[in-house]
DNA sequence: TTGTATGCGTTATCAT
DNA sequence: ATGATAACGCATACAA
């Protein structure tokens, strides 16, 4: 490995004018200096070690985002742009799957904190995680749904109890009257949003409502779908995510149901996939690029004093023909 | 921040003695002092910092991989298997997104570098990657895909061109006689490959090829296929990934064209996304555990000494109802 | 078995 | 403007 000492060897100088070069300050340096400084460090192809500068800094450059599964369509998505905007700010974006699991999530936490990242964004699979050690450690954390009362972390999310209300009023004036609700496992956090906005939404309007789970995954929703759909089944489903959606539209096409002549649905998360399913598929849309560029102000522009804050984002009814709107 | 020090002096003993306990070794300590040790650590929360464990041991426990597009299904499942494996050997995975961008693939090797990976997983958008840095960086790096001769790189790959012989052989047994190919860009690995498997295949067949590029986008797939359709459209279409199989299919949905009786399809990863499009998608399919778990092993268990090494692995046709087999 | 002291590569303070 | 040097937190060779 080349160091800053051999480079500062190289140009007859000292590491800590290489430092100042690198750094632009906080010392100046003479433009002549400085041009051999830069010209020993692309002969030797030195590149800073992150590790030591960090150790050094006290911060290093990173965040962290833990989510259940990176393969759903809405966490891909929200990684991307937490990615792209992280690098817009010199930083490095890891990544953790806690696969749905508790501990798993856990232990992606105690990591980020072992690896000094500036800051994480969470989307737990509990709907009161612990986040145990991150206040000790003084890392700031901004989650992308609502947090219990009293939790040393932020959060970010839209109003998961309307967006629900949206989606079922919106089945409703299709003149749908018996509505399926699929959410993700009763503890995982937005589940009971879902639950009352839909309750609230159809409220005195004569309509049947029918819950069912699934895990968030696509291929688990057809299996639940499949057999709900044998029996006596909804009219219209909304899911509470894209992923329990693509599972739903599989399901109906298997049972050789049209959506929506025979089944309408809507997904919970408006990814762009949805605009190239078979059919489209009309869903509350989150703002994942305000969700992530939001989060990363708030990890990263902090005032060391301030506190938690509490941010509800707008969402969206985008309708394509999975409705029936088109 | 609570360090080794802080634990040493609540346990009422030396740095050295947390560090020996921490690490198992190198130096054995006495039960008592140990459990002294730990629960000082318990009581303060204490977690060692990684940073400076790693800049004082050399290695990061952490290895890196970039890819082109994190949403596309293929690398999503590359990573989350490789994130398994990693942390199965208690390291971290670090995920770079290059969107498909020669300087952002460079700019995200070069960030591991500084932050001194111990290895680095590659799918280049390039098919002659240059790699600069890596080298003189000690950093091992496989490639998933074939690398030209002389390379430093390791690579790990099935053998495309076979592949999609396969694929073209398949589909002419299923009697098509003019198949379509639609790959990524000509510059980008495997592409040259897929064209020559399908030459090979068709050679003497009296069959028709036709060869289109898109992004490796759904969405542009789809783009490229709706005016492909609308011509002279081909019997069957074999894309070069599922990525753009996704994509064609829509394409022919929109068409109002019936897969596979109008129109026969077939992937080219083999994701488990496959297995509920509609209808579900034959495709070549990679083997992405192996692809994970070796890719890990040459990057950990390398001996310092030994070159870059080339091995292929098996493919397999998936047979599904998109082409006609079902 | 345990403590002391040095080094990892960088930053930044204090001299010069 | 630049050089010497002390941290940063941990691991480990060397002492005891």
């Amino acid at each position: 490995m080349v160091t800053a000492r051999d480079v500062a060897e190289r140009a007859g100088t000292s590491t800590a004018v290489v430092s100042y070069v690198f750094n632009n300050g906080p010392r100046p340096v003479a433009p002549k200096t400085r041009q051999r400084v830069l010209d020993a460090a692309a002969e030797l192809q030195y590149r800073p070690n992150a590790l030591a500068r960090a150790l050094s800094a006290g911060r290093t450059f990173s965040i962290g985002i833990v989510v259940p599964h990176i393969r759903n369509p809405y966490f891909a998505a929200l990684a991307e742009q937490l990615e792209a905007g992280t690098r817009a700010r010199n930083h490095l974006l890891l990544i953790g799957d806690s696969g749905g699991d508790s501990a798993q999530e856990q232990s992606h936490l105690t990591s980020f904190i072992e690896r000094q990242v500036d800051g994480i964004v969470l989307v737990s699979v509990r709907s009161q995680p612990e986040l145990v050690g991150l206040d000790t450690a003084g890392i700031p954390v901004v989650a992308l749904h609502r947090m219990p009362g009293g939790s040393r972390a932020s959060s970010l999310a839209i109003d998961s109890v309307a967006a629900a209300a949206t989606a079922a009023g919106h089945l409703v004036s299709h003149g749908y009257r018996s509505i399926g609700v699929l959410t993700g496992p009763i503890d995982s956090p937005g589940t009971e949003e879902h639950l009352i906005g839909v309750a609230e939404a159809t409220r005195g309007q004569r309509v049947k409502v029918e819950h069912r789970t699934s895990e968030i995954s696509r291929y688990h929703a057809t299996e639940v779908t499949s057999s709900w759909l044998a029996n006596e089944r909804p009219r219209a489903i909304y899911c509470a995510t894209d992923e329990q959606a693509f599972g739903v539209l599989f399901a109906a096409w298997r049972a050789g149901l049209s959506v929506p002549d025979d089944l309408a649905v809507l997904g919970g998360d408006g990814t762009a996939e949805c605009a190239v399913t078979i059919p489209p598929l009309s869903a509350i849309q989150r703002p994942v690029p305000q969700l992530a560029t939001r989060s990363i102000e708030l990890l990263l522009d902090a005032s060391p004093g301030d506190g938690p804050v509490t941010i509800t984002l707008p969402h969206e009814l985008v309708r394509r023909e999975s409705c029936g709107c088109i």
